[in-house]
DNA sequence: TGCGTTTTAAAACGTACGTTTGATTTAATT
DNA sequence: AATTAAATCAAACGTACGTTTTAAAACGCA
């Protein structure tokens, strides 16, 4: 497969080398204990580079989860159109398999997971407007399609239960996180079949008479 | 009640002081973001007391985590005790109860979910000794009770169930976390009852023939 | 080749940080 | 009341931070 010779501007690898290292020191360090010093350092590109491209810390705190959170919940959001345009017989398990397909395909997303994980740690003052902007649209669409398969359940006990069900998640990236220390894989993908299954129980809570004493 | 005069030491109100306005700033912007001017100047003490009370920034955030976390599980301890050694018919739900009722009292530990979940939202190279020298105890002990209760579950699914119930319970915590700005009582109780469901169904997990297509 | 723009580079800007010092005040003990 | 220890205080230590500045180099295009 002959590639197309990407044209790159001259800038283009630095910006690249910049976000990987970004990316890295931020989920081992976290954002406000890394330093732009750190961070060209690692990338070996001088230190006002960090700001001719993004501006700002911030800047490139922005760009470094948008690289990685954009393409996965474009994938999410065109896998879960076609499957409700086109299955008659829609399941929670296929709901949640198309959600959480992208952490599993993660040889082509490599460091995705750890970056979601890291993400959720930060302090809300940092976090609440890029979690906002990157996944109202996929929060309100999956809400909708798990709806259209609980409708038993009502919405504020969805809610919850999908929040439970996203901490589970976040959780299980975090487990596995530090990115230059090998996340192992194969307990990522373990972990990942487990949580749909936890989740699939959890939502759909078909337990009954637990509750004696 | 006639309170006892507790005989404080001269220092122990500025130690309090401190470590309440430790508290809140972590929660609010993070162990690395927060500074110990900011934390002297809310508390109203001199800068050089947060490094004559607590030796140095790492002295201090292991006693802001300590003082809350001590006490729950002790608590947890003694109420498990007690329930497997008086209670002939355990249930998961038996033992999850006694595992979230220190939340549930937060009258009395007021601070208890904004502390746990900040924590967990820090890098691992802050909370990792922390969360192992706080928890190990409790998390074999329940583990083990856990055990008894789903002979049926093997040790690596029970695992794997509990992590993902610690990330629900985290992600909840963090919801509500929001220590200056009023976290609400009656919210974190509502999601610690759906908590406590959606934990049960997950754990169990007896649904069956869900996986047709 | 030459010109205008984009990108890199070295150095410094002012500010804020965690920690330490040494003197002074407060409390407890004799 | 005298002596000792504990606690507070103002001030400064050296270091590291995010950002800006100014100039040189690399590039795209005529």
């Amino acid at each position: 497969m002959t590639k197309h010779a990407v044209k790159a501007s001259p800038s283009f690898a630095t910006r690249e080398k910049i976000l990987d290292a970004a990316e890295i020191l931020f989920i081992e360090r976290g954002f406000a204990a890394t330093s732009l010093r750190a961070i060209a350092s690692k990338a070996g590109v001088n230190l006002a580079a960090t700001n001719y491209h993004f501006d700002s810390k911030n800047g490139l705190l922005a760009a470094v989860f948008h690289r990685r959170v954009a393409p996965i919940n474009e994938q999410r959001l065109s896998e879960l159109k076609q499957l409700t345009e086109n299955d008659p017989n829609l399941t929670t398990r296929k709901i949640l398999e198309v959600f959480f397909r992208p952490f599993m395909q993660s040889d082509l997303y490599a460091a995705i997971p750890a970056v979601i994980g890291w993400i959720y740690g930060e302090p809300e003052a940092i976090t609440k407007p890029l979690l906002e902007s990157e996944f109202s649209e996929v929060a309100g669409v999956f809400h909708a399609a798990l709806t259209a398969v609980l409708p038993h359940v009502s919405s504020k006990e969805l809610q919850w239960r999908i929040h439970f069900m996203l901490g589970s998640l976040v959780h299980l990236l975090r487990l596995n996180s530090p990115l230059g220390v090998a996340p192992s894989r194969t307990s990522l993908l373990e972990g990942l079949q487990q949580l749909i299954n936890f989740s699939i129980a959890g939502l759909e809570q078909t337990n009954v008479g637990d509750h004696d004493d």
